[in-house]
DNA sequence: AGCGTCACTTAGTATTGCTGCA
DNA sequence: TGCAGCAATACTAAGTGACGCT
């Protein structure tokens, strides 16, 4: 443990899958109930006013209000909307009811807007009541005793009912999100803790005392029937101790790193196909940190893909691309179907004669079960994804060494940060919306840097002119101008850089999940950078373990 | 091996709230 | 002192991978 302090971070309570000892908490905070429409305002089918039942009252509610948006204007939205919607309607009203394009949400889509309006502009005494009134609930749920300590929570609310929005084309978009009542909630805690009381007229579906796990409550969600998790908030002791152990575990490959890639590259040449294939795939893997890319079942999700799963039609194989040989072009949907687009020039043709081996749809025929396999049996606990941890932990390290000196000013400084942060998210391909405002807010930025230099060209002049008169009185204000002037210059055409730079990168990802903290605390310390410059407060707070115990000379 | 289930991490976007400037 | 613009936070979807059963 180089550059490490052994302490309470580093102790390993419990055995075999134990979490806890002790759990206590009150249960999760359900969304209050709906609210019925006022009287004067209706929601119109053919023309006419109709008087909707409160159930459908309640989801033609949430169509109206996301009129606005995207969603509403697709077509399998608006379907899997209107199938729901008709679920919850009286026989009456489905009969009545049969096309959506006939019905008129205008009243409800306005009262919609007029609420958030009117919330926007709330006195500050009724905001203050509000924020106190969300504070008394925070107080109640949002935080747990764990082993006699006391925690905050990460997500403490149920999730309210809606239209479900599923990302890129999801075959699932626009159904019904339903109600989660106390009956579908199942509470864990420990045995002799006071047992949270469900609301008023209700009961949990159970509670039970499991302590091989973290959550403390969960229900099943019906639009995928997965299980949804009340789990504690990333600055607990349990979330912390297991984000240092990942960090750990892609310390560790970094020891083996060579021999495993020395294997994969032999490999590509093995006699068996399955060796090959998931040679193959670890090349991949590693070099582009894709994902593992589980298989997923059909019509159920958005189609996108990682490594395992790609397809065909996601790569084209070039001989010769942009003057250079063996290049592999990826075009593909990956998580959140987010675009991923790579030109790779690849170290042999051999490999790409391994694509397309199989005979069905997919590029290579392994599951990641079986490559997960392998690499458990290269050293423990490695799977695919700590080669994405590694290789972007190990690449921050490695750009934070190239681009930093130690005569860098502050703000020359976090720029590089920042830049050595870039790197890594163009490697995990984490991307965003470009802001609606960007193009906006450069200009602005781009106007203030021009009025700073013409300030600063002053401040010059004035200087010249105040060191003739002001010698003889010793007065060194201009000068301490100038000097400002320059400085807050230097610092917002630095901004200007990173903004732009950034327009499409998502930074914060990897900075929370991929880039081991012990790196920029070590940064910090060696560049006489407070850390406060780095992590924000709730970073601070996750990363506290990292915070505690690195000091300079940690190294990755 | 092949699956379904479960627990947990990782992900982008929507909303909220704070800060610095006119 | 109001508010634009950005940072922080809230939200919840979408992945990974372990495990147990057949």
């Amino acid at each position: 443990h180089r550059g490490s302090r052994r302490g309470t971070w580093e102790e390993k309570k419990y055995e075999d899958g134990v979490k806890w000892m002790s759990l206590e908490h009150n249960g999760p905070y359900f969304p209050p109930e709906y609210q019925p429409l006022p009287d004067d305002v209706s929601f119109y089918y053919n023309g006419k006013k109709v008087k909707l039942s409160l159930a459908a009252e309640e989801v033609a509610l949430f169509f109206a209000q996301m009129l606005d948006h995207e969603y509403t204007t697709k077509q399998v939205f608006r379907e899997n909307f209107f199938k729901d919607w008709r679920k919850e309607m009286t026989a009456e009203e489905r009969s009545l009811i049969q096309h959506l394009e006939k019905c008129d949400f205008g009243e409800l889509h306005n009262l919609h807007k007029a609420k958030v309006e009117a919330r926007k502009n709330m006195s500050k005494e009724e905001k203050q009541a509000l924020k106190e009134a969300n504070q008394k609930i925070t107080d109640e749920y949002g935080y747990c005793l764990l082993d006699r300590h006391k925690e905050r929570i990460g997500n403490f609310k149920i999730e309210p009912p809606g239209l479900f929005r599923g990302r890129g084309e999801h075959p699932k978009q626009g159904m019904l999100k339903k109600r989660v009542q106390p009956e579908d909630v199942i509470i864990n805690c420990s045995k002799d803790s006071r047992i949270p009381v469900p609301p008023a007229g209700h009961r949990w579906k159970e509670v039970r005392h499991d302590n091989t796990v973290t959550w403390l409550a969960s229900w099943t969600e019906n639009v995928q029937g997965s299980i949804k998790y009340i789990m504690l908030n990333a600055n607990s002791k349990l979330k912390g101790e297991k984000d240092w152990e990942k960090y750990e575990v892609a310390r560790k490959l970094k020891s083996c790193v060579d021999d495993i890639r020395d294997q994969y590259l032999r490999d590509l040449k093995s006699k068996e196909m399955v060796t090959r294939q998931r040679a193959v795939a670890l090349y991949f893997i590693d070099k582009l940190a894709l994902r593992a890319g589980n298989e997923k079942e059909e019509g159920e999700t958005a189609d996108t893909v990682g490594c395992c799963s790609l397809r065909v039609e996601h790569i084209t194989l070039h001989d010769q691309l942009d003057g250079n040989e063996c290049v592999v072009e990826f075009d593909f949907l990956g998580k959140d179907s987010i675009r991923y687009y790579n030109k790779v020039p690849v170290i042999k043709k051999s490999v790409l004669s391994l694509w397309f081996s199989g005979d069905g749809p997919f590029c290579l025929s392994l599951q990641t079960s079986l490559l997960n396999k392998h690499l458990s049996s290269l050293m423990p606990g490695l799977t695919a994804k700590v080669f994405r941890t590694y290789n972007a932990s190990i690449t921050l390290q490695q750009q934070l060494k190239a681009l930093t000196n130690q005569s860098d000013n502050e703000a020359e400084k976090l720029l590089s940060y920042n830049r050595a942060n870039r790197a890594v998210a163009i490697l995990c391909n984490h991307q965003r919306a470009p802001p609606k405002t960007f193009e906006q807010s450069m200009a602005t930025l781009q106007t203030k840097i021009e009025a700073r230099k013409e300030q600063l060209a002053l401040a010059k002049t004035e200087l010249k002119q105040a060191k003739k008169e002001a010698k003889a009185k010793g007065n060194s204000d201009p000068k301490l101008q100038k000097y400002r002037c320059e400085e807050q210059l230097l610092k917002m055409e630095v901004q200007a850089t990173d903004r732009e730079e950034n327009k499409q990168i998502a930074l914060g990802t990897s900075k929370l999940n991929y880039l081991d903290p012990r790196i920029s605390v070590a940064w910090c310390k060696n560049m006489g950078v407070p850390i406060e410059k780095i992590y924000n407060k709730t970073q601070r707070e996750k990363f506290a373990w990292a915070i505690d115990m690195t000091e300079a000379d940690f190294e990755f």
